[in-house]
DNA sequence: GAGCGGATGAGACAACCGTCACATCGTGCG
DNA sequence: CGCACGATGTGACGGTTGTCTCATCCGCTC
């Protein structure tokens, strides 16, 4: 077995596919690697196909028109990229690039419509994906809509200890392997903002700092907890 | 044919249907009217099943702790609401509420299931369906991160103009059939910033109040000009 | 046509945040 | 070790917006 045929087993939404599916559709599909800061497409381009992230790190995220970035969500390995666009024949509504160096598998879009077309199970693992997708995207927009940085900034860490974190006596403990300037571009505000938030934050004992990326949290419960409080957010 | 089964052959998400299926699925569904501001079902709850839209009109949105509001998305006729849960078997991402007098057809989860689940022409629907949430998810996204509010009301009244204006030698008229506060729910804001809006964009002639349900808007254009320019927005 | 109630407009005020400017820290390299 | 450069913290400032309050306006009913 090749290795993009290894890679491609291994992604929910091919999981249904038989071996000899699954080979064909390696077979038509190209690895490549990408630099840090590699465009994959731009808002508004035709879609030429589906990336699958193999290694490394995928944002998507839209620009305005000043030059400002909101990042929709980013994909790790196993993830698929730009499925979207694929269905309805139209263009890409965001845009994608590489945040460190990744290796990605490119399917072409013919392969993969003739794909989901045939596999009832394959177009029910697609439409499972954009139901996470589109759970994702309100999560973002009530992010944006509702609360002030400091609680945005402790909905992003709390989820994040959830997934990454690892058990301590003193609480979870955490590496963050972003810059303060990627966070923000994630949680729409300014790098700033996010430095001001996290000192906030561990003002009110919510977070320990570490180290400058390493940081501690006593209890992601009470981290959780003013993310949504009943009442409006109020510090000291 | 019955009342319920007129109905649901209208719906693009069945429009695949053929004539005994969709029967089936008539008489195993519920048409029932509802009065302005009947919760249909809230964020968290488990899904039941499906609603179609017969008349009215469905507002779909968040709460936040402290009461604000923020719609996601307004169906009408012929639309469905809250599709997403039936297939990953979560629970509602966002609560339902009907904006009018509304009269809709409930189809139960389970005869949803087996219907997409041998139809491969129906999850191919379905798909659709949730692509184009997804993209308009983007675009709520994207103007709650971007612009000001009299970039986001330029927005919102150009795309209404393109669909329910009425074209008149000074420029396309309009009739507003919803209330200030309405809006601001949708462009996340307050009631009183959309009517600072309001006075902005007449103020520079972009939009006339012709009463207070209906405008003129001399160029549709130059609307939309004013919620996507190079630079960052910058009035008199 | 008088009265009522919801919707709208308008002013004042403070909070929050984006931006600019600059200090500081850390790391890698020569 | 010193330098350089990028990442980060801090302070100041202004603009936008949410909120409170009140004045108007409009449609409706009686």
């Amino acid at each position: 077995m090749g290795e993009v045929q290894q890679v491609l087993s291994g992604v929910p939404l091919f999981a249904a596919l038989d071996e000899e599916a699954l080979g064909r559709l390696a077979a038509r599909s190209v690895a490549r690697d990408y630099g840090t800061g590699h465009l994959l497409f731009a808002a508004g381009d035709d879609c030429r196909g589906v990336y699958v992230v193999v290694s490394g790190r995928v944002r998507v995220f839209r620009t305005s028109p000043d030059g400002r970035e909101q990042v929709l969500h980013t994909e790790g390995p196993g993830d698929a990229v730009a499925e979207l666009p694929l269905f309805d024949g139209g263009q890409y509504p965001a845009s994608a690039i590489t945040e460190v160096e990744s290796r990605l598998v490119f399917v072409p879009r013919a392969e993969f419509e003739a794909l989901y077309r045939d596999s009832p199970d394959v177009a029910q693992a697609v439409i499972r994906e954009l139901g996470r997708r589109l759970r994702h995207l309100v999560q973002v927009t009530e992010t944006l809509a509702f609360r002030d940085v400091a609680a945005r900034l402790a909905m992003y860490l709390a989820q994040w200890a959830e997934q990454r974190g690892t058990a301590t006596a003193g609480g979870v403990e955490l590496t963050l392997d972003r810059t303060r300037e990627e966070m923000s571009l994630e949680l729409g505000t300014a790098r700033e903002s996010v430095s001001r938030a996290f000192k906030q934050l561990a003002g009110n004992g919510l977070i320990v700092r570490l180290s400058r990326t390493r940081i501690r949290i006593p209890s992601v419960e009470r981290l959780r907890t003013l993310a949504r409080p009943g009442e409006r957010p109020r510090y000291s």
